[in-house]
DNA sequence: GGTTGCATTGCAACTCGTTGCATAGTACGG
DNA sequence: CCGTACTATGCAACGAGTTGCAATGCAACC
């Protein structure tokens, strides 16, 4: 359940519509925890049974009224349990890894083309990442306080995407 | 259904029992691949149905009988068309970055009691990695064909756990 | 005037994976 | 002789996530 606690985190900093969430998640948390419209609006129905969020309906001119959610008591002492319990480390799950392992059953020029593709993909996230430490955090020395955790996830962010972008060299190096 | 496809590569090179199918993900696919015994007998029973796979029964004395999968003519030919079609860069799902997100709000010293075990555990995998290579493959510069995919594949591994290992290193020198 | 796109919420059906349980024979240590 | 551990297969229930679809109303573009 842990779209539930991201989204526990979200209502935490602000409250906001399943739609918004959406969208958050699209963006900065999103870049670690991928999840629909669908998903979210399950979730939050989930959750206000539960007693983790409340909502209520904000009417809108030349819009759809919106179901704004707030995080409740009983959600923020959830949050903050969750928070203090260790994380296992999730084990890496990569499609890729598979066929690579079967390169020796596989066309060469076909692996090629793929990891040269996710190559361009991983320099692509690279790039993103990078330029967003650039713009938000300008001085990473001096951070607030409320802005060191998502200075940190950028920063692993960064760290995964040119771990990915050099394994990709070295299978491209080693199929060359 | 890459679990489906897992299996196909893992058959193709030999073919197994269930069981034995989950003892080969304890160790080598599934450092990349986790699967459950349980899970795999549910996928195996359907791939057989689908006529991917085939199975006879085979005796053994002091040991339960077991159910020997072989990869088919049908298995091969799908196994072959999956490995040749791109792969989507898989999205990075990370909880421990959720929490980091939310630094804020959470304990400072359970962070770092946190992030301290998960460095403990890439450091534990980094060399369990590495000792396998050297032993597996004492002159990675002169691989068989079929060594070099799994080589890859130790590799991959190795940069991704280099790569945690500096993260909570970071993360570690922020927080002290 | 029609099409496209955005904002907003949601349902239904499905796949994938996890957890817990059941069964049964053998081997081994205390 | 008892408990534990290994080999071997499987079911049932559940949770998480994906895919596809649907509705509505406004704005902007051609």
């Amino acid at each position: 359940m842990a779209l539930e606690h991201a989204i526990l985190v979200s209502l935490a900093e602000r409250s906001a519509s399943g739609y918004d969430l959406a969208r958050r998640f699209d963006a900065s948390i999103g870049h670690f925890w991928k999840a629909s419209h669908q998903q979210i609006y399950k979730v939050l129905g989930r959750m206000e049974s539960d007693k983790l969020v409340e909502s209520h309906l904000v009417a809108q001119d030349g819009r759809p009224d919106k179901k704004v959610y707030a995080i409740t008591t009983e959600g923020r002492s959830e949050l903050t349990s969750w928070l203090v319990t260790p994380t296992p480390v999730e084990a890496l799950r990569s499609e890729f890894a598979v066929k690579l392992r079967a390169l020796h059953l596989s066309d060469r020029d076909a692996v090629l083309a793929d990891v040269r593709r996710r190559r361009e993909q991983h320099a692509a996230q690279l790039e993103s990442y990078e330029s967003s430490a650039a713009h938000y955090y300008p001085h990473p020395d001096r951070l607030d306080d409320d802005e060191l955790g998502p200075w940190l996830v950028l920063r692993g962010g960064i760290i995964a995407e040119q771990a990915g972008l050099a394994w990709c060299d070295e299978i491209l190096k080693e199929l060359s």
